[in-house]
DNA sequence: GGTTTCATGTAACTAGTTACATGATTTA
DNA sequence: TAAATCATGTAACTAGTTACATGAAACC
């Protein structure tokens, strides 16, 4: 699961609670995910009895007491295994944002199997937009004069295809810049 | 669910067995979708239950026998229902997704209404933009001078804000042909 | 003789959502 | 005085994935 390395990495950038974990997600991975605070809680439980983190309880003054969570040695080495990893997730969108995990995660592990990873989803989605260029021609010959139904269909493909470009622009800036 | 509302404009269009729609989902609502055979079978049955859906078993030579489902009257009523209700889906790609099939399915029920979502979808994104664009200026002043986390960091933003750029695009594009 | 296609299903699991509960503090 | 923020959690649910099972036919 990518939830368990995201905040992985988010705790190697700065140690904290489910709550401030929370919080961070909105702002960095957050553009990709977004997990409930119950969904860190289960997973940082899983991940205290794995003991990819350790847990430091923290009293504070007039606000309920704090966990604060740091990564295990053990941890650091799960994340830098699973960056080296071929891309896991059945879907198109966990792949992406696996592979945008690993990418604000390039930094503790090897990132030039990052960089092939980039390079193997950016054919991917380029072969999935081949697919959808070829239907559109076929089906759809002459854009501009459909009605009805054959529009809606069209328009429901224009998004596919507007994703795939999406994807394959941002994924070659990343492979360029990475 | 929209998976329901998937299978029922699906159906509308072309009765099938529980398969025929598995495959047919790789070719329509598949761009921004995959469904598995078990999850749309389970479905199946869920709405057959709720009347939404009749069954026909039909015999075939060599083959196993299928069952045709049908949309029943109360199936296009829910249909009709669903696409004048406002967007629902907790995460961004699940109302993106839901709005596509409502594009889709927009022949069978209020397109005016569908047209107010997609115009409220894009207002949603292009908020999302804005503020992503806000963190890039704040955080990023100098984007190309960038190494190491910091890179990273705006490398995955950068994802972030094509993937707003191009589901305005896309929504801007149905705005005007719908 | 092995894979793909057609066709349905059970079972077990992981991931994600929604609702509810507690309780003090700060801000409007 | 009502709402928001800080902080954690239980419980129940819905959605989605993976693995396994069956069995005939067609294709290579």
């Amino acid at each position: 699961m990518a939830l368990t390395h995201a905040i992985l990495v988010s705790l190697c950038e700065q140690s904290g609670s489910g709550y401030e974990l929370a919080r961070r997600f909105d702002r960095s991975i957050g553009y990709f995910w977004t997990a409930t605070h119950q969904q860190i809680y289960r997973t940082l439980a899983g991940m205290e009895s794995e003991q990819l983190v350790s847990v430091t309880p923290v009293a504070q003054q007039g606000r309920p007491d704090k966990k604060v969570y740091k990564v295990s040695p053990a941890g650091r080495a799960e994340l830098a295994h699973w960056i080296a990893e071929p891309l896991d997730g059945a879907g198109m969108d966990a792949r992406l944002r696996n592979l945008a995990v690993k990418i604000r995660a390039a930094g503790y592990g090897d990132v030039e199997a990052v960089r092939a990873q980039v390079a193997a989803l950016r054919d991917e989605r380029a072969a999935r937009l081949a697919v959808y260029r070829g239907l559109e021609a076929r089906q759809f010959p002459d854009p501009d004069a459909l009605t009805g139904a054959d529009l809606h269909q069209h328009l429901v493909l224009l998004g596919g295809i507007r994703t795939e470009q999406g994807a394959i622009a941002w994924l070659d800036e990343v492979k360029e810049k990475l």
